[in-house]
DNA sequence: AAATGCTCCAACCGCGTACAG
DNA sequence: TCTGTACGCGGTTGGAGCATT
């Protein structure tokens, strides 16, 4: 069975976007709404395929995007967040509010990549997470009608209360909180209910949420939940306080916490004394999330698998501990399971 | 000032998945 | 249940702009 092209290409204009074009894309997105893609272009009445005119949208003329320079916080939960979800772009997306996961996957592959790369150098700790539910594959895939007609509701509410807002100044900053608010929430629904990373929970999902989810914002919460999507205590143990910190050694990057005990790997010298002065020799935690089947969800931690060799874990003040030990006390996440 | 190399980012492409008929 | 379609995602590419020689 041959593939379907996306859209007729022929006579469609490719290349970068005028200006024309972008006033015509945002004029009736604001007019329409968001969703039906495909026949967007012919509507609109642009020469463009309706995958190109998704992706404009999603990646410029979204009123909520922010513009700037990724701040330091924002690269450390980057960071954090690759290093527990891979190259998982929407997700990560998803808890960076106005950035998209294109501006977050071209910011690690001209920034971040090869910083990570002097990493690895160091031991792995490549955890096989192989029995989480549900994550690792790709989560692709149409949004459903239903979402998308709630999405289209939403978004028609939205925009008469835009305009009845007009003349407010801060509009866009406050659709930006509103969205950061309800990642939050959605990712409190997560915790509340543990069992949901397998079922849907449509009674919850609001007009926004269901325009979120539509528009590939969060594609982590509400009937196209992501299993793998963090939960609240994932993410403030991943970002709040006392969260493991990314320190930098001499020749590369550590991983360390000052919530605990650290998880320091000295791959040459065996244990030694001071965690802090151990963070030139490179650790890493590198978590292997592929293959991930939600069908094993029953049986996931037991068969957790820990592929490193001759590890060893200084616990600081002295004394050395099973290393699968520290590291799973150390894994955020396992502790409150 | 010109040539060359490098970086960064917008956009494209193909695949996987969900969904409707 | 099967098939075709629509959409979202991540990998890749092309080229504009900057830096270096």
């Amino acid at each position: 069975m041959g593939r379907a092209p996306c859209c007729e290409k022929v006579g469609l204009k490719k290349g970068r976007w005028t200006k024309e074009e972008d006033e015509i894309l945002a004029r009736y997105i604001k007019e329409q709404g968001e969703g039906s893609w495909r026949s967007l272009p012919k509507n609109a009445g642009l020469l463009r395929c309706g995958k190109s005119c998704r992706l404009r949208w999603i990646n410029y003329l979204r009123a909520d995007l922010k513009r700037g320079n990724i701040s330091e916080e924002e690269e450390e939960m980057i960071i954090k967040l690759h290093a527990t979800l891979g190259n998982r772009w929407s997700l990560i997306a998803g808890h960076l509010p106005g950035r998209t996961d294109n501006e977050i996957k071209n910011y690690w592959n001209s920034h971040l990549r090869r910083r990570a790369a002097d990493f690895c150098d160091g031991v792995v700790v490549n955890v096989d997470l192989s029995k989480l539910p549900g994550g690792g594959k790709r989560r692709g895939g149409r949004v459903s009608r239903g979402v998308m007609a709630a999405a289209k509701a939403g978004k028609e509410k939205k925009v008469k209360e835009k305009e009845k807002a007009k003349g407010k100044s801060k509009v866009a900053e406050a659709e930006q909180q509103q969205q950061h608010e309800q990642v939050k929430e959605d990712d409190d629904m997560a915790v509340s209910t543990p069992s949901s990373h397998s079922q849907p929970c449509a009674t919850a999902q609001s007009e926004e949420q269901a325009q979120a989810s539509a528009s590939g914002l969060t594609s982590d919460d509400g009937p196209e939940e992501d299993p793998l999507a963090l939960s609240e205590e994932m993410m403030s143990a991943l970002l709040g306080p006392g969260s493991p910190k990314l320190e930098v050694g001499p020749d590369g990057w550590c991983m360390d916490s000052d919530s605990g005990p650290s998880v320091v790997v000295d791959s040459d010298s065996g244990p030694t004394g001071d965690v802090a002065q151990e963070l030139g020799d490179k650790a890493i935690m590198d978590w292997d999330l592929m293959g991930l089947d939600i069908s094993t969800a029953g049986d996931m931690w037991d068969p957790l698998v820990w592929d490193y060799a001759d590890m060893d874990v200084v616990v600081p003040g002295g004394g050395h501990q099973q290393p699968q030990e520290e590291v799973m006390s150390d894994l955020f996440f396992l502790d409150y399971i």
